[in-house]
DNA sequence: TCATTTCCATAATGCACGCAATGGAAATGT
DNA sequence: ACATTTCCATTGCGTGCATTATGGAAATGA
């Protein structure tokens, strides 16, 4: 499923498959939840708020998505299918633990500082705190990327001579301080340089802690 | 303003001063919202939320901050000043370095732990976004929180022989550890015991730094 | 070609939300 | 004591929300 963001409405009278309009259109409207919870927030990211982004009208949200929730999920579910493809097909030759602590790091924080990362959150943020804990559990999905990360995590520093159990601290405490850095700069209003130097403590941290014998 | 949590309406018919009444029913009301955002979220902390949970009715609120969104600045300015009081009361005798450190990291943790922070986390996830930036920017927050911080900082750790430069990076830092370590903990679905080891690896890392000469 | 299914726009419904308006009880102060 | 002000409950309203119902155009497949 592409990235649909900057697609316009088609030219119109276009034949096309069912499968390429299902896909175009569950994409554009994917994108467009994505980028309203990005830039005016959760609850302002209302059903016509959808439709007008995606240039459709609520009754494709219905066929294709159910209810509102059923969007929610979607996004839940196609954002983190990306996210894991995305981290388990990095090229990881022979680097040395210095670069490829930065290359990890590197990478989680684009991850934590994108678009998807802040709308799964806000998602995830009002959907465990519902009275309703439907069907599957809100927080399945934290585990489920908690897992994800585990699988990169082994294929960057799985050689490394610290006991697992350190490096599962290591690990969370490195995801810790990545969303903490992305709050922190969302917060602060919109889109600041990148912290350089607090990054850079965080890789210091890390390769000291890497390259302990266990 | 005493924490009023807890209390039930009075038994009525009791005669009380206006300034008594008045400082009763603002609490309950503060206390309402910023308990409403932390179990339901913000998106459901509705007027007729509040006004259950406060036990009295929307002309009360109204007639003490007009509409919902002073409702919402007053518990932002409500909650800083508690936490800026709490945070600069601390008794800070002769420590050591490491029981600073120690101290500061419990402090500051329960601080981003707590339902204060994560009420105004959310009021201000959602103020920032709107088309209609409000009289006080809502950025201007986090600026004053980060000065009530910095001067909590300084009576702490204003001795250490650290370029200034490298302790604002130490305190950013921290407060990014800090939060991340507090929503990661929020998103894995209620209280969870409070991450030690995690927290031992901040403080390390802080002794570390601030134990260096400049 | 024609029946069936998929895809999606249009229109309508019901409800919950924030808010304004009003009035009255309680406190104040003169 | 009495006018004034403060405090807050009641009521009602307009709007925007999610959702349903319906119909029709386009694609499918026989």
């Amino acid at each position: 499923m592409a990235d649909a963001r900057n697609l316009r409405r088609a030219p119109a009278r276009v034949r096309r498959s069912h499968a390429e309009r299902t896909a175009e259109t569950r994409a554009r409207i994917l994108a467009a939840v994505v980028d309203s919870i990005a830039e005016v927030g959760f609850h302002r990211t209302t059903a016509v708020e959808i439709t007008r982004r995606a240039g459709v009208t609520w009754g494709a949200v219905q066929h294709h998505f159910g209810d509102k929730d059923g969007i929610l999920v979607a996004v839940l579910e196609d954002t983190f299918g990306r996210f894991a493809a995305r981290l388990e097909s990095v090229a990881i030759d022979r680097m040395s633990l210095e670069r490829r602590v930065v290359f990890f790091v590197e990478r989680a924080f684009e991850h934590f500082t994108s678009r998807e990362y802040v709308s799964t959150f806000e998602i995830l943020l009002d959907h465990l705190r519902r009275k309703d804990p439907p069907s599957p559990d809100g927080a399945r999905w934290q585990v489920q990327m908690l897992r994800a990360w585990d699988r990169v995590w082994r294929r960057f520093f799985g050689d490394a001579t610290v006991p697992r159990k350190r490096q599962l601290l290591l690990q969370h405490y490195t995801v810790a301080v990545l969303t903490g850095l992305a709050s922190t700069l969302l917060l602060e209003a919109g889109e600041r340089a990148l912290p350089r130097e607090e990054l850079a403590l965080l890789e210091a941290t890390l390769v000291r802690e890497l390259a302990q014998a266990g």
